[in-house]
DNA sequence: CAGTATCCTTGCGGATACTG
DNA sequence: CAGTATCCGCAAGGATACTG
């Protein structure tokens, strides 16, 4: 795929931009971005079916409150099924959906490309600011 | 590519999440995932070199001041170059890197995926609305 | 034209404590 | 166990005015 075919292609994104700013697109695209979903639909992608402690436990610093909201966020988002067994001690487990599945998809060559050039990131990081902390001459 | 691949492979991403949480990798998929960065990377992609007024002309609805600080961001991040002629009166071109091309390429699929599944999403959320407006019962 | 500077509201996300 | 409830700090993002 090069240049002008990506151009070409990504018209697609041009006209989802246009209309409708303030729709439901912009909103996942958010949600995608948001600090723990990626972690949870990965998790869910890899383990299957979990619980909420479950889920958790897989994933570092993420606290109870937060777990919770990604995962209401996610299920309103269509991407995440809920399972309630409505039992005492409570019991509710989670799974991807297709939906989910297919987010999931088209997260992986983004994040891989994201970690695998973490270092080019870095260094024109620190070029930036390098040039901006002294005055920029 | 069918379920199974998709979960070896989506191991780059838990290997990606797990160590250095809160390292730039992060941040660039917060970025990328921001309220006008794919708008800017998008319009820079096809139309090229653009000025600053140009890019907002392109946008709907991007002031001026999120317009200066989200190019800055994607500065910072190596994705957008600025070239400042340093006239009187002011002239700034920017445009896209490779990597900033990069992400584009990964960015297209998700975001075409995104707005061709706008339907879906939507009812997906009515349903939750539904669901949770009457007690869930 | 291409920005700064300033002010302000909103809401994300963390910490902690509590409950059916 | 799987959540709520509450409080809080902070930063994103908008509106507006000003400037070299």
């Amino acid at each position: 795929m090069n240049r002008d075919e990506i151009l070409q292609y990504s018209q697609t994104v041009c006209d989802g931009l246009r209309d409708d700013d303030d729709g439901v697109r912009r909103e996942v695209l958010a949600h995608a971005g948001s600090r723990w979903s990626l972690g949870v639909v990965h998790t869910l992608g890899v383990y299957g079916r979990l619980r909420h402690a479950e889920i958790g436990r897989r994933m570092h610093g993420v606290t109870q409150r937060m777990l919770t909201l990604t995962l209401r966020q996610l299920e309103r988002d269509g991407l995440v099924l809920r399972h309630d067994f409505e039992e005492v001690p409570p019991r509710v487990e989670y799974e991807l959906t297709d939906m989910g599945m297919e987010l999931l998809v088209r997260m992986v060559p983004l994040w891989t490309w994201i970690v695998g050039n973490a270092d080019r990131f870095r260094e024109a990081r620190q070029d930036f600011d390098s040039r901006h902390r002294h005055t920029g001459a």
